[in-house]
DNA sequence: CGTGGGATG
DNA sequence: CATCACACG
């Protein structure tokens, strides 16, 4: 979509406030206007004869209630949690460790912490639920990125990083090994607006593919994070105007797919592969997350043969404190 | 007070958690700490058998009636206001203009806007008790210092600056000329933390001072505005810890009694010459103004031959909505 | 402690 | 529309 075109729908639809300030600002509106719904809902009545746009009640996705056994029937014994938090401090204050003492998994994965480890809330890092805690932070930028693993049990070794030294200054991996899997929590490069990075980003599939494939040859794994890709047309509310933006272009997509190639599967889309609206993350723009108007970036991602052990990938759409949701895994290790 | 001093009064006093989020920062707290009185109000029960020193109870200072004639009884028939409101926007999100509109004098002088021109809110741009209005920003940092007037009756001319390329590159000085007397609203340069500025200041001052000389040729001149120096121990809380200090080293007291010996008069002090206590300015940490720790930074002060017009210099010390508070003048013009 | 911008998402 | 770091006060 250009600029014009832009231009033309903000006029007919009466722009919401936060729209209005970013056209204000001139560009990189095209970026985010794909994910906007138009909202008429501060707009005037609707003038008579003229075909108004209807405000549309939002489709939600409800998520199902959790399976806890496999097909074949074994219990689940282990759950995992994973949440882009866009800044723990603030998610902290806006509860969500709450959230977390309600759902209570065995392990928590974090992404996008934005707080280096000495800057770190009491709050979090006295937690008695999880004894074994793991931070990953950016070395250069404070502020940026950074993942952690929190865990009930010590897990037999933590390692940070995937090895290579231009992807492991930003605090985005983290892998612990456990008796029967290794579980990989990782904050994958965003492409950035006007895909300034998207070369970057190709490279990191690349070399993150390879980590995990390595990895997997000694254990099965579970992947779980912030990919920042939504694999396929289902995966967000609007893929057409999407194309070029960040986490929806075909690089993006094709690395994603490769990876699946590579011997591993999407667990959620395995368990519900015709779910539509089953969305991770909604921008905070345009009131997107009320309008449902969404992305699947988070995923729980398992070697092929950990299938037969899945009992449900859930997506915690209710839970709040973020731009993202919490995900939550539950399967048999 | 050298930080190793500082390390123990933290430590004596049950530190808040602002002060602890300073330290942590390592520098600067040098400056700050001479006006923080130590609090112990989040302090847990004193200890039996160690001498603590009370919270003692806050001496506040309570500004009289307004006095609206001259001391030959003759009505005032000007009322201006100045305020320095860090930040317009915010001043405006706290409810700023009710008090202007409660006050609502004839002309309204504004520092420390920090608001470009373009960005300024419609509530105040479109105001319509003072339909005259002039603003000055900083040309090259954008939400740095800037300045305002607001004016019931159009003045006969309005200039921007002091006439030195120099100087009026940051938006700090508004003059408007009366058919009896020039009106200059200011923000003074702060010579800033550590003194890094202090020698721009003491050229400022002069060059400032020559300014408002050669229009006091004229006609006879109001300056307002926040000053940036406290000029007697009277003037501030805490004189002693502040000698080193942005607006109170020698240097600026002593540029501000230069200006006055050029023929001007701070008109509170001329009023209420013993007056202690009387504060226009506190810092927000520590509970500052909670406690009075302030400091006298704004002034209305006059060519001496209106002494004579001055009716009364009032310090709206219960105004919130910035770390200063308005003050307002009642003169015959 | 609180305001602004700017980078990033 | 949010997060955070930074500059400035």
């Amino acid at each position: 979509m250009n600029t014009w075109s832009l231009r033309l729908l903000l006029v007919r639809s009466s722009i919401t406030r936060g729209l209005a300030n970013m056209a204000k600002r001139g560009k990189k509106k095209e970026e985010e206007a794909a994910d906007g719904q138009k909202d008429s809902s501060a707009a005037p009545p609707a003038k008579k004869g003229k075909k108004e746009k209807e405000p549309e009640a939002p489709i939600l996705y409800e998520d199902p209630p959790d399976k806890l056994s496999t097909k074949d029937g074994r219990p689940a014994n282990m759950k995992i949690t994973s949440w882009n938090l866009d800044g723990l401090r603030a998610w902290i204050k806006k509860k969500g460790l709450d959230w977390v003492r309600e759902e209570l998994p065995d392990i928590l994965c974090l992404q996008e912490t934005k707080c280096a480890e000495k800057s770190l809330p009491q709050e979090i890092t006295s937690m008695p639920e999880f004894p074994h805690k793991y931070w990953a932070g950016s070395e250069g930028k404070e502020g940026y990125s950074g993942v952690a693993m929190l865990c009930k049990t010590k897990p037999l070794n933590v390692t940070y990083g995937i090895g290579k030294e231009e992807h492991d200054k930003e605090g985005r991996v983290i892998t612990a090994e456990f008796p029967t899997f290794f579980l990989v929590t990782a904050y994958v490069p965003n492409a950035g607006r006007g895909l300034v990075r998207l070369d970057y980003r190709k490279t990191w599939d690349v070399d993150f593919r390879g980590y995990l494939s390595e990895l997997d040859q000694k254990k099965p794994l579970v992947l779980c994070g912030d990919l920042n890709v939504a694999h396929q047309e289902i995966d967000l509310k609007n893929p057409k105007g999407n194309r070029k933006n960040a986490g929806f272009t075909a690089e993006e997509r094709e690395g994603f797919t490769q990876l699946l190639s590579a011997g591993f599967v999407d667990s959620f889309r395995e368990l519900y592969p015709e779910q539509e609206n089953a969305y991770t993350f909604w921008t905070y723009m345009m009131n997107s997350r009320a309008k449902n108007v969404g992305w699947r970036l988070d995923y729980f991602v398992l070697s092929r043969r950990l299938l037969p052990s899945l009992c449900d990938s859930k997506i915690r759409n209710t839970a709040m404190g973020s731009d993202h949701c919490p995900i939550t895994l539950h399967i048999v290790v």
